[in-house]
DNA sequence: AACGTGGCATGCAACGTGGCAAGTGGTAGA
DNA sequence: TCTACCACTTGCCACGTTGCATGCCACGTT
């Protein structure tokens, strides 16, 4: 097993060149001789060589994808989007987690590329503006998320400031007027809990609610054990908490969890609303309210540009910013 | 940018070899050249072309994961193990979901090898022993599961019978005997579902339970939505039920679900334990009771048997057959 | 009969790297 | 002074593929 073009045009009697015009099915062929080559192919079970594609051709058919966590479910929901959409254009997804760490992220963002993908998909946590412009060589990248680098590479986004608004707006108009929000990240160049945060305040001025620095609560991680113990420190502080706005779902659940264990009826005493509609949030008791990405869209987007900037390589166009599209889920929790 | 050996060769005054030889660290460099070559990489930024690596050398660095559903969160915390299992061995892990398809199964089964990876794990969900069997070339591979190919194939996995025995012992310890099983698989050739099953039985008639057809529920794919659905199928027919030991997590979540929906209490009135300790089953409500396989045992044990395949190509050996520990999690649902 | 054309097949070269074995220059010993 | 040896360096080749340019042949035209 294992032929090469050699060995099939040995057995066919042509030429290693006309073999390979039959594999890729482009040039001219005679019609008997493609059957001929063909019948040598499958006989002895020729598979091309993805090294010399790739060293000859300057194409991996490989895209990496380099996020925080796959383990985190709006990741690994997003990662099967983007398997399936990369596989319709003949890629493979390759994937790498940061862990949070801002060393490996830096070592990832440059390490993966040296020809190794064609292509980079990239959820920052920790990487500041800075860090994302310093794109050494021509791999084209798009970036999950608002990092806003100065617009000059290419992003994919739902528009978190519109889309917390919205989320915040709903728990306004069921009445709620003491409104917490969970998933500050005033430590991390974060971009997406700022726009978040900015959303958030912006609806609750719109109502005329004063702002609260009290009730905007900062967390490390976006995990579920976060959620659990800023809504532990809202609760226990004794101050008056009728709804909550988290950041991510997963910090939504964890923050119901800490709700229950005290005794505190969703939604009841407490609205709780989040971000990201994954799986768990439909299944959830209460069902969690959510704002939901059209995450397919965002995998089809992260390709489209990885694709176009491919095309026409060097490609230093602008950098595109394609919003995406969201959805208030309103559900059980709120 | 993207320099290669001869450019750092050029400006380093010396032969491509000798670059070479720096970069790899292995041959016999005096020290200054070593310097002198150093700097030049350095300035170059040169970076090793992972193509031609792979065509001169054979290995790609690449692993590929090959499972039903990335998104499932079982796989996808299996996945961040592996990710970081294969990075400390200097892999990287490429990803492919087979959506449960059959065909698509046997074709990324075929198809991801062919040069492209170094090695193959692969979690089969419809493909038979005899399919399994037939491993063309010789890329490594490792089966995540218990599917009974004979014992010719490398497999890593939990004792599934002793696992789904042990929790359903712990559901009769708490005096449970109307003990159903949700997640039988009879149409597929699912190895792991069968031997939960047969564990399920056995405990059973240890404990003089005579075993009920009626209350084997098979399901067809393993989502919250099916647990839920075999859930009320049993709940909605009136025989009685008193606990319930589902096949995995997320069918027991969907079904802890579908018992809140209809008023049934957990654990009063229905105890629930589940398999594979996902992170949702941690903050269920309540917290789901569960069987947790060492993932990160696992997920090593998959890299090393690929890695000694590797190490001796073609290493034909016996297959190994590697078994995980697990541990019954109780918790609130049982 | 010589020529041009188009359909098809082929040889050469190169992508960047690392194994192999030979080559270089210098030093120590005979 | 010659040789043997050592430490270091190098040229050549092959991995499997595809772009390019060219070769060959048959057929129809002039």
């Amino acid at each position: 097993m294992a032929a090469n073009l050699r060995q099939v045009a040995d057995r066919a009697g042509v030429s290693v060149r006309t073999v390979s015009n039959v594999v890729s099915g482009f040039a001219l062929v005679a019609p008997d001789t493609r059957e001929r080559v063909q019948r040598a192919l499958d006989e002895l079970g020729y598979r091309p060589n993805a090294a010399a594609r790739h060293l000859r051709g300057g194409r991996s058919g490989l895209v990496a994808l380099v996020i925080p966590e796959i383990a985190s479910p709006y990741f690994s929901e997003l990662a099967a989007h983007l398997v399936r959409a990369a596989e319709a254009r003949s890629w493979m997804l390759l994937v790498q987690q940061t862990d949070g760490d801002p060393e490996r992220e830096r070592r990832l963002f440059d390490g993966v590329r040296g020809q190794t993908v064609d292509g980079l998909i990239l959820s920052p946590w920790a990487l500041s503006p800075a860090d994302l412009r310093r794109n050494p060589d021509a791999t084209p990248m798009v970036l999950l998320g608002e990092q806003d680098a100065d617009g000059l590479l290419d992003h994919v986004a739902v528009d978190s400031v519109a889309a917390a608004a919205d989320a915040t707006r709903h728990l306004l108009s069921l009445g709620r007027r003491s409104i917490a929000a969970i998933g500050a990240q005033p430590h991390l160049h974060n971009g997406t809990a700022a726009r978040r945060l900015l959303g958030f305040r912006q609806a609750l001025a719109e109502a005329g609610v004063p702002a609260d620095p009290a009730r905007e609560i900062a967390v490390d991680r976006l995990h579920r054990a976060d959620g659990a113990a800023a809504m532990a420190r809202l609760l226990d502080r004794g101050a008056p908490v009728d709804a909550v706005f988290c950041f991510s779902d997963q910090l939504a659940l964890g923050a119901m969890h800490a709700a229950a264990e005290r005794g505190v009826r969703v939604p009841e005493q407490l609205a709780v609303a989040g971000f990201d509609d994954i799986e768990d949030g439909r299944y959830a008791g209460p069902t969690l309210t959510t704002i939901s990405p059209d995450k397919q869209a965002i995998a089809e987007a992260a390709l489209t540009c990885l694709a176009d900037r491919l095309a026409r390589t060097p490609y230093t166009g602008p950098a595109r910013r394609i919003t995406i599209d969201h959805t208030l889920l309103v559900r059980g929790s709120a």
